[in-house]
RNA sequence: GGGCGGAUAGCUCAGCUGGAAGAGCGUCGGCCUUACAAGCCGAGGGUCGCAGGUUCAAGUCCUGUUCCGCCCACCA
């Protein structure tokens, strides 16, 4: 309570229908003026702390975010009421070659001009500008939202503060021997011509053929070895053809050469156990060190040369000879095969699928290719990270199944090749003596190039991300250029929990709130992201895991089951969502048949609480898959040339639903009623609708408090909606009006409204989390009589208001039973009702008898106190209590074990339909009866299963065979 | 090829440690009942993918199998 208080709470709304727009802003505007969503270092105060999965700068977020981001929200602002000083850190990646690959695209698509034309300066001028409005559209959008980020902690990856972070990191790695440079085969992506680590592809299948070549023995070219391939252009660097040595038709052929064809070179047959597969094609292989993986690994183990014929943009060098220049795979592929073929070279050709890496941000084709690069060893990295986990069990997945993919990862990882060849990013700091290398020389932008394999690493005195070394160690030369390459983003943001709270520096920040609490993103990253910064955070913060909870949520899909974006045409932006309007979307397939994939949508104002609503729900039970439905309906004479769709989405929808019932529940029949207090005695009310309403809410409360911590929150929406819909306005709000609006006196008004506000208080609490405008807008609404009540403080702000205990609320269990059976007794009547002929639908029924077998006169009894209650929800005038045997002539019947209801109908009965109804019911019961029977005449049961199990069955018997004894009765009465 | 997940009402999905099949939407019927027609009342709709097994009892546990999806993998 030491906050000073809160500025004036918005302008209550006066509107019949609830309208998001006029809410959301304004309250947004007041938590963040009032700065709640800021924590500071208390000590004696629990830290929860969630730091964002960094969003890319390279575009706006998408629905995949809204789910992310509303799950971290809903955690936060939960842990926040539970008296946790609560930190959500927000934040944006460069994201180094995505982004840089967006920019260059533009500045081709608009102005002709490539990021050489520019230059290395003009061009990071354009992307930082580029950034900084995608970051402030990004944040933007979680504003809107609802996210309860500290605004005051964004941060960036490239921002001074992380630069030095990343410095450091890389240097104390370096000192140690785990960073280090190296001639390697790495991935390259020929579209963006930079080198790529292993998690950076992307598999596609692609139709291929796989073609048979006939290498001719040298000593004699009548003889050949038919090796098969799916890269026949990669011949022409191929230095070997590799057999099994125990493979008997080659035997003789070990130890001889044979003539490289098109290249006209000679090169050995080699004997190898690993490459090539005797079962496989011929057996036989072509070896390719230069350009394939397998191939590099069986070159090494033999000594052979490696051939590099590629240039880095994916053409062929004069390595190939007469094919340089051309482009590997489009053009060389069909050359050299045609050339083969016409040399008698060629044998059968067959097609095949089979999937090729791909680059993840440019989606061009991704090449073997063998250069120098910098790496990070991972295998002690790998061992910390394993250690974290099985050992220590300082990290928990949600679901715990995560962990496994987790391990999977960490024992399949080769070294990380971190250097990639762009201009965005952090630059290695590493620099080299031109005195010592007078080889190296610079390219136009300034950059070194080539930097030979030995160059010697000069570095920098220090962490300051702009200090430079003064000159070289060894002769002492002023001439140093620096390493020309940057650093593989999530080399920075692997760091992210550590950076952000200050590290290196031991910051009050990174003394409170690290390690973090819960770190909530989706599988894709896992082994990118997660188990690197696990790695991180056990290395540089003294064996201290980063994260103590991993929750690893599901991927939206569309109906079809396919990755919902909005580039594929099936996505759309959840700012869309929530404001209403309309998109065009130029997609590249259809997301559903019949729907074209250039069309305008147009989106009803869903406001943030639905989208958050429906998003969330879709979260139960761990699902991996959310799919989402969603409508698309065509607008009739649309105008323009582009076919125009109203969509809806039925998970929003329902939010939508639920956020109006809210609001005209609360303006209809809560907040007038509470505004003058009536008094009221202590202690328990004696209205059993009061107690049973605060029963109820108090199971809630505990099974929604539970819930929460373990991350079920799809859950809790489902849980929170029925208390809401059912328990709160369909019954208690029903049946405590009269009381509401009489006197007070008889009435107990004055309990009744404090019933309602506790209620209410609880109800909205618990839905903050999930849907936090239309909660604070109404709890604000409500605030003066919740303060009078003393059940609030004047002045507060629900979002920082405490979570409602569930030991506060008396449970009623015998009382709950009661108002079941009471509900089930007006349901039953209810039905009659509709279903009857004759019984008028507008009007109060004049009188309604129930009765019950001796047995059932407990439960009977237990009823009299909510007759008041049924009168209302199946509008009936009186109901009475009669004799079993002698029940009113001329009525309709029903059943509610262990109950007989029956309407009075004189007159109004038509007996036919009267009489087929209850033949129904009879034959329903009949049914259920031979199944009870059946199971209760078998001795196996009777004597195998618990007691109480068999009682249960019997007294369920016994109950059906009362009511169609009844109902027979009721039937033959009725003549 | 390896690993994982899914298969339950027309659609999207709940169903925890095995004891009479649920929600929302959609459909059908009836209601403008003084918070709410963005609502209320009611009805219909399921051999829980398939085949075995364990058990007195299986949507739930085990085995096999078929589809769908995801992740990983060098399939020459």
């Amino acid at each position: 309570m030491t906050k000073p208080s809160l500025t004036p709470r918005p302008e209550p709304v006066d509107a019949k229908q609830y309208d998001p727009s006029l809410i959301e802003e304004a309250y947004y505007r007041w938590w963040d003026e009032n700065k709640l969503f800021h924590p500071e270092p208390t000590p004696g105060k629990e830290p929860h702390t969630i730091m964002i999965p960094l969003p890319n700068v390279t575009g706006m977020l998408h629905l995949g975010h809204a789910l992310n981001n509303s799950l971290q929200d809903a955690v936060t602002r939960c842990r926040r009421m539970q008296g946790c000083e609560t930190l959500w850190l927000p934040g944006t990646d460069h994201a180094g070659i995505a982004t840089q690959s967006v920019v260059e695209r533009r500045l081709w698509e608009e102005k002709r001009v490539t990021r050489y034309d520019l230059g290395r300066e003009e061009m990071l001028r354009r992307i930082w500008a580029w950034k900084d409005e995608y970051q402030s559209r990004i944040l933007s959008q979680l504003r809107r939202m609802g996210a309860s980020c500290d605004w005051d902690r964004t941060e960036f990856t490239m921002s001074p503060r992380l630069s030095r972070a990343v410095r450091r990191t890389f240097l104390e790695l370096f000192r140690e021997g785990l960073i280090y440079r190296g001639q390697r085969l790495i991935n390259w992506s020929v579209g963006v011509q930079t080198a790529l680590s292993n998690d950076e592809l992307e598999h596609h299948e692609v139709d291929t053929f796989f073609w048979d070549l006939h290498y001719p023995l040298t000593e004699d070219p009548s003889r050949v070895i038919t090796v098969s391939t799916t890269r026949p252009e990669t011949m022409l660097g191929d230095t070997a053809v590799a057999v099994h040595p125990s493979d008997e038709r080659y035997k003789d052929l070990v130890g001889k050469t044979v003539r490289l064809p098109l290249a006209d070179r000679d090169i050995p047959i080699i004997a190898d156990e690993i490459l090539p597969d005797p079962e496989k094609g011929t057996g036989a292989v072509k070896v390719t060190p230069a350009h394939d993986f397998n191939d590099y690994e069986c070159g090494k183990r033999h000594g052979l040369p490696m051939i590099n014929i590629l240039n880095t943009d994916g053409t062929l060098n004069s390595n190939a000879g007469r094919y340089a220049g051309l482009k590997a795979v489009e053009e060389a592929r069909a050359r050299v095969v045609e050339d083969l073929k016409a040399e008698g070279r060629l044998g059968k050709v067959e097609p095949l699928r089979h999937s090729v890496a791909h680059c993840y941000r440019s989606g061009t084709i991704v090449e073997p290719y063998l250069s120098d690069q910098w790496f990070v060893k991972m295998d002690s990295l790998v061992e910390l990270a394993k250690k974290c986990y099985l050992e220590d069990r300082q990290v928990t997945f949600f679901p715990p199944r995560r962990g496994d993919d987790y391990l999977r990862w960490l024992d399949s990882t080769p070294d990380w090749c971190i250097s990639r060849q762009i201009w965005w990013g952090h630059r290695i700091p590493i620099w080299y003596c031109l005195d010592c290398h007078p080889n190296i020389e610079l390219d136009p932008s300034g950059d070194p190039r080539p930097i030979p394999s030995d160059a010697r690493p000069v570095v920098p005195g220090s962490d300051d991300p702009e200090a430079t070394p003064e000159a070289c160690p060894v002769c002492g030369g002023k001439r140093l250029v620096q390493d020309p390459d940057v650093l593989d983003t999530w080399f920075s943001s692997q760091l992210w929990p550590l950076s952000t709270l200050g590290w290196p520096d031991e910051t009050e920040d990174l003394k409170f709130f690290y390690p973090t609490s819960v770190l909530i993103t989706a599988r894709d990253i896992l082994a990118l992201w997660v188990a690197r910064m696990i790695m991180m955070g056990m290395k540089f913060r003294g064996g201290v895991t980063p994260f103590r909870h991993v929750l690893i949520h599901g991927t939206i899909l569309d109906e079809m089951g396919n990755i919902m974006s909005k580039s594929r045409g099936n996505g759309f932006d959840p700012v869309k969502v929530i404001e209403g309007g309309s998109d065009e979307i130029k997609g590249k397939s259809e997301p559903a048949p019949g729907i074209p994939t250039h069309r305008v949508e147009h989106y009803k104002v869903y406001g943030a609480d639905a989208l958050r609503y429906g998003v969330l729900g879709l979260t139960a039970g761990f699902n991996q898959n959310l799919k989402m439905s969603v409508r698309r309906t065509p607008r009739e004479g649309s105008e323009g040339a582009l076919p125009h769709f109203d969509v809806e989405v039925p998970v929003f929808e329902e939010g939508r639903r639920l956020s109006n019932k809210m609001w005209q529940a609360f303006r209809g029949v809560v907040l007038p009623n509470v505004q003058d207090l009536s008094p009221a005695p202590e202690g328990e009310s004696p209205f059993p609708e009061d107690r049973w309403i605060l029963s109820r809410v108090g199971s809630a409360v505990a099974e929604v408090t539970a819930n929460m911590a373990e991350y079920r929150i799809g859950e809790s929406t489902d849980r929170l909606y029925h208390l809401f819909w059912d328990d709160f306005c369909s019954y208690y709000l029903e049946v405590v009006k009269p009381r509401l609006w009489g006197t007070e006196e008889e009435s107990g008004r004055g309990q009744a409204q404090r019933c309602l506000l506790r209620a209410s208080d609880a109800i909205l609490k618990m839905l903050h989390p999930i849907m936090p405008f239309v909660t604070e807008a109404l709890w604000q609404d409500l605030l003066p009589a919740l303060a009078a009540a003393g059940l609030a403080a004047p002045g507060s702000a629900l979002m920082t208001a405490p979570w409602p205990e569930s030991k506060s609320f008396a449970r009623d269990a015998a009382l709950e039973a009661a108002t079941a059976l009471a509900q089930q007794v007006a349901s039953a009547i209810n039905s009659i009702r509709s279903e009857v002929p004759g019984v008028p639908p507008g009007q109060a029924l004049p009188e309604v008898v129930l009765c019950a077998e001796p047995e059932g006169m407990e439960a009977l009894v237990s009823l009299g106190p909510l007759y008041g209650a049924i009168s209302r929800l199946a509008k009936v005038s009186k109901i009475r209590e009669g004799e079993i045997g002698s029940p009113p002539s001329q009525s309709a019947a029903a059943v509610a074990s262990p109950l007989r209801i029956f309407l009075p109908l004189a007159g109004l009965i038509d007996l036919p339909a009267e009489r087929a109804r209850l033949q129904k019911k009879i034959d329903k019961l009949a049914k259920a009866s031979e199944g009870l029977e059946r199971k209760l005449s078998n001795p196996a049961f009777v004597e195998g299963a618990p007691a109480d199990i068999v009682e249960k069955e019997r007294g369920r018997l016994a109950e059906n065979r009362q009511a169609i004894s009844l109902l027979e009765a009721q039937l033959a009465r009725l003549g």
